[in-house]
DNA sequence: TGTTTGTAATTAACACGTGAATTACATCTT
DNA sequence: AAGATGTAATTCACGTGTTAATTACAAACA
């Protein structure tokens, strides 16, 4: 219950912890120039199917504003789709095409070796660790239990 | 070794931790009118007393292009202020000011409140834990031991 | 001394993060 | 059916993330 000081405190120790992992995949993704948040969009599609679009952005991480944007540029490349839901004219369904499935085929090789590469290094027990903390934190706050 | 899905990957994972953290943060920064970076600026600069603009920009996780936006903001609001250093016309000393030292002990009830809260919901233990593993991941990827 | 090479900081261009406001529809209420 | 309320998505405004290019200065060296 110390003070937390800014060199042993969550918010940098998460943000520190990102960064050092997505220097290895930003390489990847700028070679195919697509960012790491249409990246995270294409994922989503890929593993869940098509989704409205506040499902997508909440399984993506991604806000609203940053959502419409990254739809935009997206469906101009032909990497996603859009079809209308009948009887709600709000809603659309978004999905993942042909063109964006190969993309994230062509990288899925590479991707794993990264992903593997940091694993090895840093331990596999330390990774399922690793995660299933995180997973715990997000559970214990997520949940709003007040501040 | 298993190729990594969206819901159990570092990436997503740091990142929605990171979001739930900084949830409970956010309202008593924006009060302030200041943002998550400009609170790290200060903090950092509060913690190791002045630094150059390097060395700053390393310590708070910022990148240069932000921190010359950031300087200038917080030069204009008078929560930092800048010295040359002799004999080297590019470098300057980035130092705290007392009107920034106010905002950081103004804050710092609130502030330690909430970091308690979140480490009381979580478990202390946990989160000690947690901070290794993350001070671990961090070691084991920064000293590029290549992709 | 003048030129090259290196380094710190800034600028430029574009994408995303964030909160507030707005638009477009649905639904509820009377 | 008409207006009030609610919800999904978008737009707006501004700050930051990211890479590449540029500027300003220092150091090496020919």
């Amino acid at each position: 219950m110390l003070p937390p000081n800014t060199r042993r405190s969550l918010p940098m120790a998460l943000l520190r912890a990102r960064e050092v992992i997505m220097a290895h995949f930003r390489p990847m993704l700028a070679r195919h120039d697509i960012t790491e948040q249409q990246w995270r969009v294409l994922r989503v599609l890929a593993e869940a199917g098509p989704l409205e679009a506040t499902e997508l952005a909440n399984r993506a991480s991604i806000l609203p504003p940053s959502l419409t944007r990254i739809i935009k540029a997206m469906e101009e490349r032909q990497f996603i789709s859009r079809d209308k839901v009948k009887n709600d004219g709000r809603r659309a369904l978004l999905a993942i095409s042909p063109a964006g499935l190969a993309l994230i085929e062509d990288l899925s090789p590479e991707r794993i070796a990264i992903y593997d590469a940091i694993e090895r290094r840093y331990g596999a027990e330390q990774h399922e660790h690793l995660l299933d903390l995180l997973e715990s934190l997000i559970q214990s706050e997520s949940s709003e239990n007040q501040t």
